[in-house]
DNA sequence: CCTACCGATCGGTAGG
DNA sequence: CCTACCGATCGGTAGG
């Protein structure tokens, strides 16, 4: 029972944590915009800190609820990490200023409540090693040096998204999430070696340039 | 002439705003670091914003002195391409921390010095963006849905970098940019559609195809 | 480069 | 949920 004005609260926190960063937000702030001074927000929330902490964490856990069941299915790997690569873009998408604030604020919680964070942060990436890993063993992905850049490549393009969508662009989240996997997947050579035979999936075109 | 006590403030307020961020870095964090009160400062410095906004400029002319040459030499585009990527990621990872305040703290400027950053920052991803059409015009590069799309999953690779990358990690900036070349030109898959045959493109470097 | 200080603002609380 | 307030800290300055 979050008694709605603690709702409002968070709401409000959440966008302007996501503006202006947590350090630079006061308690001032989020009174005005919620119609409270900064005294009265203490009668719905317990400190700064634990409302920074519960937009984190409610993120995070939403995001691990979307993403764990994806990557534990019984489905190819390299189909789980096309789908979970949609899923983090359509999640951060419709989530932006929460992401934002997940992604660079968690630097401001304290000792436990950042580890915590941590723990579940790595979670996520594990997940996404873990499905590369079979992916690479499975033959249907190319071997690379080291896994662990490849993961940091693949989740740099997903997490960048909350810096520029907008949901006011001319792209839906689908598209978007579709678009980066085909990134990531195929890259953008035309033609690695070459490119003839049954095409997987149908995308463009192979090889009319201009 | 910065008189190296402007130096040592620079180098001082990079790091710290770096790891904490501009607005939780106070002058006196700063004298503190440097062995100096905080109104000591202000004998070296005009005012906490103009140290921001020195980084900041300091590192976009750096990083737009080595990227543009790149993108304007006469080479094939796909080239172009994989050497901008590969100096993207040189230069962020030997230059973490004021990395690190150029692509987050530019917020905290104020409307003219953000502005001008603004510029200096369009200026790089335009250049990314050119080189990506004369890509995909050339035919070496599949068509993509939204080039803009694609720009910004690259950025995102390539800012992602410095929340990750430690000069104390096992891989050097140049095998990460390598690799992190080959996963957004090559992709992932093995086969995007049938692997063998012979080479349409004689590529000097290319992947040595691991 | 220090002493000493300015007005403003911070997160949070007491008491109703 | 407000009034009234706390001690701490902020960026920056005057004067030497």
């Amino acid at each position: 029972m979050p008694s709605e004005s603690a709702e409002r609260i968070l709401e409000a926190a959440t966008r302007l944590f996501g503006e202006r960063g947590y350090p630079s937000t006061s308690m001032r702030d989020i009174g005005e915009a919620v119609g409270l001074l900064a005294g009265s927000l203490y009668s719905h929330i317990s400190s700064k800190e634990a409302v920074l902490l519960q937009i984190i964490e409610t993120g995070l856990d939403r995001y691990l609820g979307a993403l764990l069941p994806i990557v534990e299915s019984d489905q190819p790997a390299d189909e789980r990490l096309r789908a979970a690569v949609k899923a983090h873009v359509e999640l951060v998408a419709s989530h932006v200023e929460e992401s934002l604030v997940a992604l660079h604020q968690w630097k401001f919680l304290g000792g436990e409540n950042r580890q915590r964070i941590e723990a579940k942060r790595h979670a996520g990436s594990a997940a996404f090693a873990r499905v590369l890993a079979e992916c690479i063993e499975s033959g249907v992905f190319k071997p690379v040096p080291s896994p662990d850049i490849t993961i940091s490549g693949i989740l740099g393009t997903l997490n960048w998204v909350p810096e520029w969508y907008s949901p006011k662009g001319p792209a839906t989240p689908e598209e978007i999430g579709e678009q980066l996997a085909d990134l990531l997947l195929g890259g953008l050579l035309a033609s690695p070696p070459a490119d003839d035979g049954p095409k997987p999936r149908p995308k463009a075109n192979s090889s009319k340039s201009r």
